[in-house]
DNA sequence: ACCCGTTTGTGTCATTTGACATAGCCGAGC
DNA sequence: GCTCGGCTATGTCAAATGACACAAACGGGT
């Protein structure tokens, strides 16, 4: 993991872990997120009958581990997540970071097993699909399948933002690019307040999960970090990122407002 | 592109370029290809009903520029593309290959905009289906809702495997990856022969398409592919992809045999 | 309040990779 | 057969990044 270095390990199951329960669609909690668009009256109805209930996992705790079963997928409901793939040496990398509406869990319910884990950054909610069950209400509900299909376009388009900057961007460009895309990503969601003065998105992010974001030492992510701090341009700690210019990040990154269109969920 | 150095462009338009004509599905080049599975005879008849016929496409032609509308999708009948991403600076980062059954703009077909272009490595033939047919087609009928959910699933899974490449191989192991990941597919899809004492796939790719395709400058690639010809790994030219010892190299990359399911295709 | 593991920060040096410059090669077109 | 442009190859040097070693801050548990 990040290059070298001691690495954190899964960490010890506490009571809180996995606590599960039950609310109806009307009070989801993605109802009212901005970039969201909430299914209808007709759809709630449906995902109400076909889903498993909902679990909380606390931060920290490991969602789904790489190479399990993946018998049920999941939809974010509250709270941020990190998807990453390990390496048999030990060497990781973090391929995505999962906001609320996300749908998890897809690859593996075709290829049967996890090709990822995915970890909780924050305390999280999640809407639980088991597999068979979510597969009956897409090949049902043509309406469900057409979102599918939607989300699964738009995480790939994601992961290609993603590889362009791995290939392409230098280590300060490539860490404003992840700032810049994690925080437009909370202005999505509604967990970045869009009209304040400076652009804040409040998730625990450690530098050495950063550098394994990004294909970056720990060391050189760290000075990253801090050069990109002191030119006043991205000012993330491990508790939130900023960004004091917003316009300016956007400028050095080419940010593209194309990738901003109203996400369903299921 | 390739960090550097004078760029290839678009190049011309020959009078061979996208004849388009139409074959019945019944002959469709994808029937006998061993990784894949085939539509049975109700589904041909309903892809029929729904494409607008096939196209051919030779080698070097672009087939869809970044930023044009993405009317249409297709399946990939014969031949190999790319799949690119250009930055406005011009650096440009291809994002994968595509192979025979493998479907392609369908985030285009939601966001309404190519995020990336396509170009064809080899001549190439395609089946077009336009936008709107092609939805219909997917809500219609829930068989290919499946599959089309299934090739998302499989796409976002070797873009993970990529961008682990690009954040934690080095040099080396990232140009035999890519090699390996290449012949694999080959084999999945029947370009490459599978008894064949040595694993080989007939590809034209230039080494600064390996280069934009891995982010190492195009001189680094050079090197890198010379290293690996030298130590007997992978033989890799400008036409063709040869790999000696594929253990070795499964074995260097840590390949994982779980990547070859049969495909669907529409 | 103390301990201890994790995270962040800093200095020094090694290595990988990139940049530039240039030459040979090879295929396409005249 | 020659010229031309892109591709491949090679040498030399520079820059970006990684490795190692260690200190300081932080945070959770007893």
């Amino acid at each position: 993991m990040h290059r070298g270095g001691g690495g954190a390990s899964g960490s010890g199951q506490n009571a809180a872990e996995m606590r599960s329960f039950n609310q109806p669609c009307r009070t989801c909690p993605l109802r009212d997120r901005p970039g969201l668009v909430a299914p209808d009256a007709g759809q709630r109805e449906w995902i109400e009958r076909h889903r498993a209930g909902e679990r909380a996992v606390p931060r920290g705790e490991e969602v789904l581990r790489q190479g399990a079963p993946g018998s049920r997928l999941f939809t974010v409901l509250e709270g941020v997540l990190m998807r990453s793939r390990l390496l048999e040496d030990g060497r990781r990398q973090v391929v995505n970071i999962m906001f609320p509406g996300d749908l998890v869990g897809l690859q593996a319910a075709f290829d049967g097993e996890m090709g990822h884990g995915v970890t909780a950054l924050t305390d999280t909610r999640l809407c639980l699909f088991p597999r068979d069950r979510f597969m009956e209400l897409v090949t049902d509900q043509p309406r469900f399948a057409y979102d599918v299909i939607w989300l699964s376009a738009r995480e790939e388009d994601a992961l290609e933002q993603h590889l362009v900057a791995l290939g392409q961007r230098p280590a300060r460009e490539r860490v404003a690019y992840l700032a810049l895309w994690l925080v437009e990503r909370g202005l999505q969601t509604g967990l970045v307040a869009p009209d304040s003065a400076v652009a804040t998105l409040h998730v625990p992010i450690t530098q050495g999960q950063i550098a394994d974001m990004l294909g970056l030492s720990l060391v050189h992510t760290n000075r990253t970090l801090q050069a990109l701090r002191k030119a006043g341009q991205v000012d993330w700690n491990g508790t939130r990122i900023a960004i004091p210019q917003l316009e300016t990040v956007r400028a050095m990154v080419g940010f593209d407002p194309r990738g901003l269109p109203k996400r369903p969920y299921i």
